[in-house]
DNA sequence: CGGCAAATTGAGGTAGATCAATGTCGGTGG
DNA sequence: CCACCGACATTGATCTACCTCAATTTGCCG
């Protein structure tokens, strides 16, 4: 591709707090956030899974939950980073800026996940994050998990399980959608958007963040996807071409 | 590109250790390994930075040091992940093989940084790692890191920073060198590849290995390499089109 | 000197980019 | 309720950057 100058869905709003926004959960009051979190999406907020009363005490910064609309942005490329924010439910595409003014999406993150990680380090985002839909997140200082961490061998264990989430992620976006012809490119992606709940259907992006996903332009993502419900592999679930079943997942997966 | 079925070049042999295979390094011996670890080249093995004495006498497994000849092997891809591996001198290519049979090069580590920290997780390699030259690394059996790691809070700090390194690695790899034309590729890869010590001067690989680095074929890669010369932004420095001395910086660097 | 591996260069074909038109959905206002 | 509009997906027609195939060239080593 010959880098296409056109710019991505606009994100003129910053962090928009929903309908519950920043509740503080601190002290006592964060085991009950700990209830929430174990009980919202399978493992989001994991990171905070053991610890125990006396390290909640020790927090002595709010821990906010918010939630993301659609095409908003949790931070900017190079912002300085103070936080770390789990995702709850939802999607959050990690993006940067080419010198040429394109903008690449280098990953995915769900629920589960964790974006902002930098706040650990170095303190400067690597890349812009934007919701891709509603998003519910967590956001937590990064002080506090810095402090915490040295304490709890379990959290230091799932930080490092995050770290490496990460980087098997960028790999795989890397080798998986991001090489071989463009066929195969949308197939991969299509695999790996897969409903959790259910492996059957995939939810799928406007045509440009899947072009910027796979490094090509809208236009191939479109028509790759015409000719693979064509052929009958997927079908499409409703007329914004946003939601297809997935009819045969082994030829999906071929090559 | 369509998927060229070259196959990348041979590594038929596994771990071979050079002229100081298996030094083993334990416990007193523990301090001079230190020591010379700080000596070698800038930051390698800046894992162990801060450990103390006590710390070494808890090591009961043996860290080896080892020689790995150029296009050696130092684990396979999917092969169980026991121990990481600091680099001290040289570079390792992280290989991940494509369903079709094709190499991708997903990333490349030089001195400072680790290649199998999956070893501190799973415990399953994520990607092959090979010699692109004779490089000297030090082989730590995970459970040493693991362990440490819980009592040495810099260890722990260091862990980060080489997990982060790894991501953001991964990250420009995507965005700086597979994205956009050809040219930029190469130009990309060029200035990723200039000496530490000397910034006017880069050494290069084989045009198949750069070709699996830039998604592109090798053809292309020397055609581009041909017309950089040409124009005389870089200036062959041998004949084989390994070394080539950097005229124009800034003009590499262009969009 | 001969043989091999790797780099370079050339000629032609093609996958995907580009430019452009049309179609579809959802919202908004009369 | 319908006409209009803007955003986005789809489809078509060309164009071109890169791949593919193939021939030379170059350097290295026995």
């Amino acid at each position: 591709m010959a880098h296409n100058q056109r710019t991505a869905t606009d994100c003129r709003s910053g962090i928009r707090c929903g309908p519950t926004p920043m509740i503080e959960i601190k002290t006592a009051q964060a085991w009950q956030g700990v209830a929430d979190c174990q009980a919202c999406a399978i493992r989001a907020m994991v990171l905070f899974a053991d610890l125990n009363e006396e390290d909640f005490r020790s927090i002595h910064q709010p821990i906010d939950d918010l939630l993301i609309a659609a095409g908003a942005r949790l931070y900017p490329e190079g912002g300085p980073a103070g936080s770390l924010f789990t995702v709850r439910t939802g999607t959050v595409k990690l993006v940067r800026l080419l010198a040429d003014g394109q903008e690449r999406i280098v990953r995915l993150l769900r629920a589960g996940q964790v974006a902002g990680l930098e706040a650990l380090t170095t303190g400067v985002y690597d890349s812009e994050a934007v919701a891709l839909e509603d998003t519910q997140v967590c956001r937590i200082p990064g002080a506090v998990v810095r402090s915490l961490s040295q304490r709890s061998p379990r959290l230091h264990g799932q930080l490092m399980q995050q770290w490496h989430g990460a980087v098997r992620e960028a790999d795989a976006w890397l080798a998986d959608i991001n090489s071989g012809p463009a066929s195969r490119r949308v197939r991969q992606l299509i695999l790996r958007m897969r409903l959790p709940g259910d492996p059957a259907v995939v939810r799928l992006f406007s045509r440009e963040d899947m072009g910027a996903m796979t490094g090509l332009t809208l236009e191939t993502v479109s028509r790759e996807l015409s000719a693979l419900a064509r052929t009958g592999l997927i079908e499409p679930l409703d007329r914004q071409g946003r939601s297809y079943r997935i009819c045969d997942p082994d030829a999906l997966a071929l090559r």
